[in-house]
DNA sequence: TCTGCAGGGTGACAACGTCACTGAACCGCA
DNA sequence: TGCGGTTCAGTGACGTTGTCACCCTGCAGA
């Protein structure tokens, strides 16, 4: 448990030796497995998470059921807004899913504080996080008010991917990511397949031409 | 210019007398006309804005050249958010604008890391600015996702209204509010206007039946 | 009075969302 | 191996929203 993540955080390379002790020693290694909710409506964190390993996706539901998926966060990175969000007073309707197996260091509220008041590098990294999701929150405005769903998707296709060459999800799934309805990609996806870019099965989007797909997906 | 704005804060009534002393004595009022341009890409504002009189609208333009209105700042508020996405490394073209003649507290940046530093209060009240930032995009995006447009145009009116029965504002501005083309406010005006629900002239549209445009906003 | 221009109206069509329903693939189990 | 339930995917019809091209109108300044 005396692990040196540290390292795996650039924002945190800065922070001197007292605040580093600090922070590896009341903090906790946590894992969860995929799928676990990791915060929601009525359940708010008294943790800021930084993730080691996997991934935490976080969504958000209309009343009337829809979903859309905001952003996600990654290795290396922190769920700053996790905690903000929980910190409002509206209790909101977004969530954090483990996306994969996730391990991650499980700041406590208190050592938080003592850090942000402590060590400046600390709070840079801290705004530094805010900052950026809050920049990935524009992003999501700005695609789902103005991009073409078409783009979107094909967007999205690739970074779901990965280096892999398809993607295991329904359609439903990607629908959720998009914040649009199934029957949309499902026309979408046998548009694409009939121009030869994909193959569908049942669960599974295989990626036959990505050169076409990035070519759609960077005519942003 | 000893003037005491700080009561105009609730979020800062918390605050120890000699982090007021520090407060009122480093930071300026500061006074802009409506139209003023306060941040935008290559325009950081090095100094964190309290609101004590007007409103600040904060923007979003696509390559396009399609606009939304993200949220406004308004009087007794934080434009946190402003230098938050400043502080991110890609520049994004997100600008603010004074939506009406305004007079602000500017906090320069390092009397803003010395409170934040000292003071439990302040920084609480940071955190909390940026909370409601935060849900206040949540909303944008569940809005525009998942929202029928005449339903938020109903909304819009309302809160453009205030307590006047009109409001001055152009079709093509009501769309950039909402972020969607013009004609479709036209032609979603033109439907209230058919079930007598407002009148309109150029440049004005007055709002004649109250309750149903009430009615339809909260058929959320 | 003329003229340029911002504001607003309109029709056609494309893109996207919704609804109702159908069929296909998969799973557990007899 | 066949059965039945469930999840996933396909489809047509239709309503809403976005885009494009173009027009008309009211207004301000020359």
């Amino acid at each position: 448990m005396t692990e040196n993540w540290i390292d795996r955080f650039p924002g945190l390379a800065a922070l001197s030796p007292d605040v580093r002790e600090t922070l590896v020693r009341d903090s906790a290694v946590v894992e969860v497995p995929k799928g676990t909710r990791i915060f929601g409506p009525g359940q708010s964190p008294e943790n800021l998470l930084l993730l080691l390993d996997g991934a935490v996706r976080v969504h958000q539901t209309s009343e009337q059921g829809r979903e859309i998926v905001l952003y996600r966060v990654a290795a290396g990175e922190s769920c700053v807004l996790t905690t903000a969000c929980m910190l409002a007073h509206e209790d909101y309707s977004a969530e954090g899913l483990a996306d994969t197996d996730v391990r991650a260091v499980a700041i406590p509220r208190k050592v938080f504080d003592d850090l942000v008041t402590r060590s400046i590098p600390f709070r840079n990294f801290v705004f530094a996080a805010y900052s950026q999701r809050i920049t990935d929150l524009f992003h999501v405005i700005e695609e789902i008010a103005f991009q073409r769903l078409d783009i979107r998707l094909a967007q999205r296709l690739r970074t779901l991917a990965g280096d892999a060459d398809e993607v295991r999800t329904t359609h439903q799934e990607l629908a959720v990511e998009l914040g649009t309805a199934r029957e949309v990609i499902s026309r979408q996806l046998q548009e694409f397949q009939r121009r030869g870019w994909i193959a569908q099965s049942r669960g599974r989007v295989s990626l036959l031409d990505r050169g076409a797909i990035a070519h759609l997906a960077e005519a942003a």
